[in-house]
DNA sequence: CTTGACTCTATAGTCGGCTATAGAGTTTAA
DNA sequence: TTAAACTCTATAGCCGACTATAGAGTCAAG
């Protein structure tokens, strides 16, 4: 079904420098993929040199890519690996798509938290004279977090 | 001027168990606080004891706040270093605050992105049967995200 | 005065995701 | 054929914020 690709080189297997130029991404970081189990060259020359496909440039792009989504490479190792069980990666993906969507709306709401807090302190702080007699001794923002580490915590 | 403080044991000495107890924080963390110089006892016992006064009880706490707020304990080591240089520590201490506010908003920023792109994600593949030929290789989301990389990224 | 709980220092290990180095072998273009 | 550029493995280091361990010394209650 997809062997009719107009894929006018035959199999050009790729060194794994070109796989990392091709794909912006370390010669070292792949390796280290390799070591995670995330990628595999598809042959290994006596030499030992590792050979890649072009599908290896996908598989690289996708691990980045999900990691830009917030997947740690062990749960991208997930989703990459059942695939070896020849079955329902499906259940799997969807559920870590509503954890990891959960989870940052969990992120979200204490980044919200934070900001608050911050803009208190810091419309606080503004609001004290510079010349402020507390501020003699130490800043008065630090004894004033203190204090309200105190009694709000 | 606060000398005159109702405390009436005139000066107990923490020894760090008691500080850790206290805090809620680990002995090692408090020792490891110390070679971060964020933290310092007001005396050593000959035989090496450190020993706190309640002023550290305070200190710690406002390290553990101000992580909470996101501080790095190289931030909250600037924080409470210019202390010692008996100076404005006021002009700093606004800026980190305003600096974190701005780094949390690129945060929110990023994290509702995220959270759009993941859910995309998640609808596209809930709409999808789940006994879809294309599942039969390999979970469609995968192959789906892998071919998005390429053309989106 | 002993015993158990505490403390000391120094060092090493943890996590995640890499990067760097050494030392050796391989490939490739001139 | 030679030299540059690549690749190999194995190992160590990095960041931040700790935690854990070993081996030795100290303090306080019974």
């Amino acid at each position: 079904m997809r062997k009719l690709s107009e894929n006018r080189s035959p199999e050009k297997l790729l060194k794994i420098g070109e796989l990392a130029e091709q794909t912006d991404v370390a010669v070292g970081t792949i390796r280290y993929y390799e070591t995670l189990e995330l990628i595999e060259p598809t042959h290994r020359s006596e030499s030992g040199y590792r050979y890649y496909t072009a599908d290896a440039v996908k598989r690289v792009q996708f691990i980045k890519k999900a990691q830009s989504l917030q997947f740690s490479l062990s749960e991208i190792q997930q989703i990459l690996g059942v695939r070896h069980q020849g079955d329902p990666a499906c259940p799997l993906v969807r559920d870590l798509l509503d954890r990891k969507i959960a989870e940052l709306d969990v992120q979200l709401d204490r980044i919200k938290m934070l900001k608050v807090e911050l803009e208190a302190y810091r419309d606080r702080w503004t609001d004290r004279p510079l010349d402020d007699p507390d501020s003699q001794e130490l800043c008065s923002l630090i004894e004033e977090v203190a204090e309200h580490t105190l009694s709000s915590d």
